[in-house]
DNA sequence: TTGTATGCGTTATCAT
DNA sequence: ATGATAACGCATACAA
C-alpha cells in the first residue's frame, strides 16, 4: 500500500530527481510535469519516509520536549497545555513532537543521548531552574534551544520565553496591600525554580515598599498540588494571627487553598482574599462574567505555540541573534478579593 | 564531537560490520573484542543515529500517541497521566515517543500520514468512541495499536487494555442506594466514548435492579473539566427535589462539585454525598487517611504502563494472539459519603 | 529542464 | 570470528 519514491518515478516514466524536485518546489522544473507529479503522488497517497529524508538531508525535522520529573513522577498539566500549544505549530511546519521524561540525575544523559543519535533538530528546555546546567550542556552538544522561563544568573545570550513573573506578582501584591491586607501569605512554586524565585520577590518588593517586613512563615514553596495548597493554607489558617489574604501561583493549588478556607468556616472573597496565577488551562477554565478567582492570567499554551515558532526560525536561521520575548500577564479582578476585614 | 560507526571502527582498526556486531550483541564475535569494542564507544560517547538504523532495519523504534482534541483544543490531565506511565516504558526499551494532536476531522489524515512516512512502528489508541473508526483504519494501514479502553460493537479481535467501567460504577451506585440515597446523579464524560457508556450502564442497571427508575434530568454528559462539574451541580441542586447524592467521572469534575455544594451551604459527606472515579492522577491525589472522596480508583499510568509493553511485544511478535487485559478498579472509602439524610 | 551518480550511517547478506 | 559489499529511501552535486 505505501509507495516510494522509486515506484512513483517508474511509474511516471520520470527520474527519481525529478520526482524529488517537483515534490520540493525546487524552481527549475517545469509547471507542466510538476502539476503532473503532485496528482500522482496524491493519488498515489505517497508520502516521503521520515527516516530516509532525515538521513539525506541531516535534519532530523523534530523537536524534543524532555519533561523534568522528579521521584514522584508527576506531569503537571502546565506542561500538557504548553506542549499543546507547541504541537501545532510543528504540525504546521511538518516537524514531530519528541516526548521524553526524565529525573534530574537523568538529565544530562538524556539530552546528550538524544543529541548523539540525531533525534532532534532542537529542544524546549521546561522548567529552568537558578543557575540551570543545561544551558551549558546544550551549548556544548551545539543543540538549538528555547528556554521557556529564564536562568536568573550570568549565562551569557540565550532563547527564551517567559512571562514577567516579578511584575505580575508585584502588582498582585499591590492589590491586596491598596485593600487593606498587611498578612498576605504566598503559597509558590518551589523556589529553585525561576519563574517561582521571580514571583516571590515582586511579592517581597511589594512588602518592602509599603514598609511591611515580610514573614518566613507565611512563605510556602513547593510542588503546585491541591493537596500541598490544601495543607500549607491549613495549616496557616491555623495560626493565631492567620493571614487574610493568600497569592498562589497556580490554579490546581488555589483549588487546595478554597478547600481549606471552606473548612475553617470562612468565606473567600469576604474572610479571605485570594489572588491565583492562572495559565488559562482549558481543563482549569477561570472564567465566567465575573471569574472565580482574581488573577494574573497569561495563557501558557500561547507560550507553547511562540516557543515553537522561535525555535524553529532559529533552526532554519542559525546565524541570526538568538531571539527572547517577555510577555506581560493580565491583572484580572474576580470574586475572590475584598477589603479587609477585621476576624 | 559526535563520532560515527565509520570512524569508531577506523579507531579500532575493525571493520563496521564486526562493530555493529559487537553493539548488537551477536553472538558471533569474540567476546575480548565485544569488550575492546564496548569500551571504546563507551569512552567515545558513540550512539548509532537513530535515522540510519531506523532506515537500515525499517523499524522506527518509536510509537506515536495521536491525542484527540476538540474544536477548544483542549489536553485533557488523565492523557498527559498515562503517557507518563507509557513513556517511561518506551525509554527502558530504547523506544522514542512521538506526540500529535489531532481534531476529528483531521485524526484519519495524521494516522495515514505516520503511517506512510513510517515515523512510527505502532500506535496508542486513546479515547475510544463507540464504533470508532480508528479501528479498522488502523487494520488498513497495518499499523500495530492498543486501545486505551474497548469498543463496544463487534469490530472483531484488537489489542486493549480497560478498567472494568461498568462494574465500577455499578459498585458505586450500590453503595450509595445501600445508605439510603434515591436521588442519585450522574456527572459523566462524553457518552460518545465508550468509557462513559460502560459506566453508565452499570450505573443503570444498579439503579434498576433496586427498582428505582431513572431520571434522564439527573444524568450530565460532557468535558469532565472543573467549570462542567460546577455548572452542572449547581443546576442539579437547585432543583425541588434535589439528589442526594453525585457519581463524578473523574476527580477534576468532582471538585466543581464540591465547589457547587459548598456554594448551596451544604456539607459534603453529609447533606450530599459524592463518589468519584479517581485515575490516581499525581497532581490530583485523593490521599489522606481518610481520602476526601470515596472513590472507584485504578492507576491510569499504571495503564499507560502496561498498554506500552503490550504493544512493544506485540512490534516483537506481530504473529502472536493480539493481548487484551482488564483492570478492577479498587472501592476506596472516603469522607465524601454518609447515610441519607432528610433534607 | 531532466538525468546520473553519490552519499547519508546503519544493518544485513554473503563470503572467507 | 571477521570483512567486503549491498541495501534502506531519499536528496543533491554534477553532467548533459
Amino acid at each position: 500500500m505505501p509507495i516510494n519514491l522509486k515506484q512513483l518515478s517508474e511509474y511516471l516514466g520520470l527520474s527519481q530527481t525529478t520526482v524529488s524536485r517537483a515534490l520540493n518546489n525546487y524552481p527549475e522544473v517545469s509547471e507542466e510535469t510538476r502539476q503532473r507529479v503532485k496528482q500522482a503522488a496524491a493519488a498515489h497517497h505517497y508520502r516521503p519516509n521520515a527516516r530516509a529524508s532525515a538521513l539525506a538531508t541531516g535534519r532530523a525535522r523534530a523537536i524534543g520536549h524532555i519533561i523534568p520529573v522528579d521521584s514522584s513522577d508527576w506531569f503537571n498539566p502546565i506542561f500538557a497545555e504548553f506542549i499543546a500549544g507547541a504541537s501545532a505549530t510543528y504540525s504546521r511546519h511538518g516537524y514531530e513532537l519528541l516526548l521524553r521524561m526524565a529525573r534530574a540525575d537523568e538529565e544530562a544523559a538524556t539530552y546528550t543521548e538524544i543529541a548523539a543519535r540525531k533525534s532532534v533538530d532542537g529542544v524546549i528546555v521546561h522548567a529552568p531552574r537558578i543557575n540551570d546546567p543545561r544551558i551549558p550542556l546544550l551549548r556544548q552538544l551545539r543543540l538549538p534551544f528555547v528556554i521557556h522561563g529564564r536562568d536568573t544568573a550570568d549565562q551569557g545570550d540565550y532563547a527564551w520565553i517567559d512571562i514577567n513573573n516579578r511584575r505580575a506578582f508585584f502588582r498582585a501584591t499591590k492589590l491586596l496591600l491598596d485593600l487593606g491586607h498587611v498578612d498576605i501569605a504566598l503559597i509558590n512554586g518551589g523556589e529553585a525554580f525561576t519563574f517561582a524565585a521571580r514571583r516571590r520577590s515582586g511579592y517581597l518588593d511589594a512588602l518592602q515598599e509599603a514598609g511591611i517586613t515580610a514573614d518566613k512563615q507565611l512563605m510556602f514553596a513547593g510542588d503546585l498540588t491541591e493537596g500541598n495548597g490544601y495543607q500549607a493554607a491549613t495549616a496557616l489558617l491555623q495560626r493565631s494571627q492567620r493571614p487574610s489574604a493568600f497569592l498562589v501561583s497556580s490554579y490546581m493549588g488555589a483549588l487546595g487553598v478554597r478547600r481549606a478556607i471552606h473548612n475553617a468556616g470562612l468565606t473567600m472573597g469576604k474572610d479571605i482574599s485570594v489572588i491565583i496565577h492562572d495559565d488559562d488551562l482549558a481543563y482549569f477554565h477561570n472564567s465566567g462574567d465575573v471569574p472565580q478567582f482574581t488573577a494574573t492570567r497569561s495563557s501558557v499554551k500561547e507560550a507553547g505555540t511562540l516557543a515553537a515558532e522561535m525555535l524553529l526560525a532559529m533552526i532554519d536561521q542559525p546565524t541570526a541573534a538568538v531571539p527572547t520575548r517577555l510577555l506581560e500577564a493580565n491583572l484580572i479582578l474576580g470574586a475572590s478579593t475584598g477589603p479587609w476585614v477585621r476576624p
